[in-house]
DNA sequence: GAGCCCGCGTAC
DNA sequence: GACGTACGCGGGCTCG
């Protein structure tokens, strides 16, 4: 007769997980940090369970992912269940992927539980004829148990339970299985139970009358006074912990035995998993690499007509679960995976591999589909179509067991096309402007390439360091900065030269030189070159998976480094202007980074300065110098200003002393006052690190996650810059969410009304739109509110505004 | 000449 | 070693 195996899959994740955690043998984990024993000895099991018993049917069950039944019925129905343990939790998607790819059927239903899914799918298998054999460590399956269904636990032993068996353990038949659970109570489901009876009480009860109902509407025949009073007055509860005992065998779910039917293991998949599970010796066990078992080819019309959901389109090749096609003609209307959508728009984008890639591993320079393909799929499908199909197929569950879903839904999925929009509507540039400093720049060049000359007795490159270097610290003996840069040669950055300043007239000729030279090369005389002559705009290119912090980058041009700190340099934005007769109106937000470290951290001080919308700098200055804010000299908050910012970065007073040119001891001192001051903030970095070390990833505000592998490195450097990463992230990258928030929500009132504003930039914190007249005032007023309320924090968010004629002049 | 790294400097 | 995230310039090197 053939059998149908049921395996309680969590039940035995759970316990292969605490087995080895009870046992004092060094965790199973891969060289990336992540826990893998519950999968190894959850596949081992399964594995050997298909070797000795070679099942003809088989179906992994899992637990219903919201409420069930039980829990409408009884709220606090596993109420005393502990919370999973993150490290369990996420090798749960891993076992799935390991089912996967033994191509064991994985059956999931919302609303139910396990049980209730293995009780049905029990009395169904029964009724198409095979023999039924639960796979399971619950005690509470054994009700399952009849002549035709029996009951295994192997990581006990091999006993198979039936009837007669299930008697003997359980001191009642199966039938009786629920009714013992229901007085006896269960402390881990928090089913109540009967109060007062216990395993021999209930045994005895059940000898007497067939079922507890029976034992309840009978109780003048039960002859212990104390158990007589005990099923009197609990007789409700009693009634519940049956119900709530009692596996449901009717669950409305489609399936047919068929769906059951076992199959060979998909050995590619197989592979994959081990790969990142990092089982080396069971890789080894599946013999050297062959050509997977590809995917059938179909033609495009057996593809249409097979497909059901979603398929991977790459140019004019598709895919999905039954196949791989050429098309030519019309696609199917049906939602669509690609590759990068931004550059490669298709009719019905659901899902971007590129994207769902970068919120996995936060990796810029891991994006490539075959990078992706590497790190995920473990090979190189030929077929790209394939291998979106396949990546896919991969990552969506990881991301959701992650909960990094909802950011791909609500962030990254609406912005592609805000970018898209802002990429192909470009900024005009005026290139007179740039032409005329550009001549500008030549001719103080000239004059300063000259003075250095003359001053350096020679010509050479000046552009050239490693030239420049022997000229200052060889030829003309100026003092060395204590030690050469890493690479063994002379430094000469701009810090270094300022120092030299005071020695010699050389050193700030050629800061100026640098300043002008560094102008000119990288944008008066770069822009000109990719404006778009019939338009006289600039296209950039927005990277959403350029920034491991979630923040955007932009390229060809760079349109987030545009010079603003000097006024040569900030000159270059005058050059940036709206359409003709329109005006830009630029939005930032000010001091995102701080006030989200305020609401991060909770910190009295930092919370109260920005409720009160206090000058934050003056706040700190006030604080650790213990002024009053009226008595803080502008040198006091330029410092303060320092530690601020430096604080957000990790910084060390090593690092502030040399920034502000002050004594180490001075500058540490000014961080010790900062974290005294402002206590809470020491406690959220101190907390931030300390997370990051359990799971090694840090996390925004909006659950974008960024792993941070060396948090636990042995090379201290190499520690304490995961350290400092570690806490910057969640400040910048939820700065970089809610910047995306807003601009979706501002590019969607856009296209809802009759505006002929556009959304032209973002940098970081700032957006620049353009706008006609009639719209300016309005526009200003609506992204100010946009932004400021794209979220609720415990501070206000506060966004600036200005409008003008040129980028510069926007005030 | 292409491609890469380095040193440096611009932005937030 | 020392401040987080980017992009891009020119120099200078290797490869061919």
């Amino acid at each position: 007769m053939a059998r149908l195996f049921l395996i309680d899959s969590f039940g035995f994740i759970f316990r292969a997980y605490h087995a080895r955690a009870r046992s004092s043998a060094p965790p199973m984990r891969t060289s990336r940090g992540s826990s893998t024993e519950a999968v190894y000895i959850f596949h081992n099991m399964v594995r050997r369970l298909l070797q000795i018993y070679k099942p003809e049917y088989i179906v992994a069950v899992y637990e219903s992912l919201g409420p069930t039944f039980r829990d409408k019925e009884f709220a606090e129905y596993k109420a005393n269940r502990t919370e999973t343990p993150p490290d369990l939790l996420e090798q749960i998607p891993y076992c799935k992927q390991m089912l996967e790819a033994m191509r064991i059927p994985l059956l999931q239903f919302d609303g139910f539980e396990a049980d209730d899914l293995i009780g049905t799918l029990a009395r169904r298998g029964t009724e198409a004829g095979v023999e039924v054999i639960i796979v399971s460590s619950d005690k509470d399956l054994l009700q399952l148990v009849n002549s035709n269904v029996r009951m295994l636990n192997p990581m006990k032993d091999d006993t198979l339970y039936d009837e007669e068996k299930t008697r003997e353990f359980m001191g009642v038949p199966p039938s009786q299985v629920a009714d013992l659970l229901a007085i006896k109570g269960d402390k881990v489901d928090n089913i109540p139970g009967a109060p007062g009876i216990g395993d021999k009480g209930a045994v005895e009860l059940l000898s007497k009358f067939p079922s507890i109902e029976s034992a309840l509407d009978r109780t003048a025949e039960v002859e212990k006074k104390k158990m007589r009073e005990i099923l009197e007055t609990h007789r409700d509860q009693i009634l519940l912990s049956k119900r709530l005992a009692t596996i449901e065998v009717n669950v409305p779910i489609e399936w047919t035995l068929e769906d059951a039917a076992t199959q060979p293991p998909d050995p590619a998949l197989l592979r994959a998993i081990y790969q990142e599970m990092e089982f080396f010796s069971l890789l080894k066990s599946l013999g050297p690499e062959t050509t997977s078992a590809e995917l059938p080819e179909l033609s495009a019309a057996d593809f249409f007509q097979a497909l059901e959901g979603p398929y991977a389109i790459h140019g004019s090749r598709i895919a999905a679960a039954k196949g791989k096609a050429e098309v030519a003609g019309p696609l199917p209307d049906n939602p669509q995976i690609v590759y990068d959508s931004k550059a490669n728009p298709t009719s019905h984008m659901a899902e971007d591999v590129k994207l769902l890639g970068f919120l996995h591993d936060a990796d810029p320079s891991a994006v490539s589909l075959d990078t992706l393909c590497e790190r995920h799929l473990h090979s190189r499908p030929e077929d790209k179509a394939v291998a979106i199909w396949q990546l896919r197929e991969n990552l969506k569950p990881k991301l959701e067991a992650r909960n990094l879903w909802p950011v791909w839904e609500t962030i990254e999925k609406p912005l592609i096309a805000v970018l898209r929009q802002m990429e192909k509507t470009g900024i005009r540039i005026d290139p007179a402007v740039l032409s005329d400093m550009s001549k500008d720049f030549e001719g103080q060049l000239q004059i300063l390439t000259d003075d250095i000359y003359q001053l350096a007795a020679h010509p050479f490159n000046i552009n050239s360091p490693q030239q420049l270097g022997v000229v200052l610290f060889e030829e003309l003996r100026l003092p060395t900065p204590g030690k050469t840069a890493k690479t063994k040669s002379y430094s000469t950055a701009a810090d270094v030269l300022e120092a030299l300043a005071a020695d010699h007239p050389i050193a700030q000729k050629v800061l100026d030189y640098r300043q002008l030279s560094k102008l000119k090369s990288t944008y008066i005389d770069a822009l000109p070159q990719l404006i778009d002559p019939d338009t006289s705009r600039v296209h950039t290119t927005y990277n959403q998976t350029g920034a491991a912090t979630g923040r955007l980058s932009s390229n060809d041009p760079n349109l987030q480094n545009i010079p603003i700190r000097t006024a040569q340099g900030r000159a270059i934005r005058a050059a940036f202007v709206p359409e003709p007769g329109w005006s830009f109106v630029v939005a930032d937000y000010s001091q995102i980074e701080l006030r989200l470290l305020a609401h991060m951290s909770k910190d009295k001080v930092l919370v109260d300065a920005f409720r009160n919308n206090e000058d934050i700098h003056t706040r700190t200055a006030s604080e650790v110098f213990g002024i009053p804010p009226l008595m803080v000299t502008s040198e006091q908050r330029r410092n303060a200003k320092a530690v601020n910012f430096g604080i957000v970065y990790g910084q060390t007073g090593f690092g502030l002393a040399a920034q502000l040119g002050i004594p180490r001891q001075e500058a540490e001192q000014y961080i010790k006052l900062f974290f005294e001051r402002y206590s809470g903030v020491q406690r959220f970095i101190d907390q931030t690190i300390a997370e990051c070390r359990k799971t090694g990833i840090s996390r925004t505000l909006f659950g974008r996650e960024r792993p941070i592998p060396d948090i636990d490195s042995k090379n201290p450097n190499a520690r304490h810059f995961a350290e400092r990463t570690a806490v910057n992230t969640p400040l910048q990258g939820t700065a970089a969410d809610l910047i995306k928030l807003a601009m979706i929500q501002i590019q969607c009132i856009l296209n809802e009304g009759p505006w002929r504003t556009r959304l032209l930039l973002q940098v970081h914190d700032e957006l620049v739109l353009e706008a006609p007249p009639e719209e300016v005032e309005a526009m200003r007023k609506l992204v100010k509110e946009q932004m400021e309320g794209v979220h609720q924090l415990i501070v206000p968010l506060l966004v600036e505004t200005g409008t003008g004629p040129n980028w510069r002049d926007a005030k």
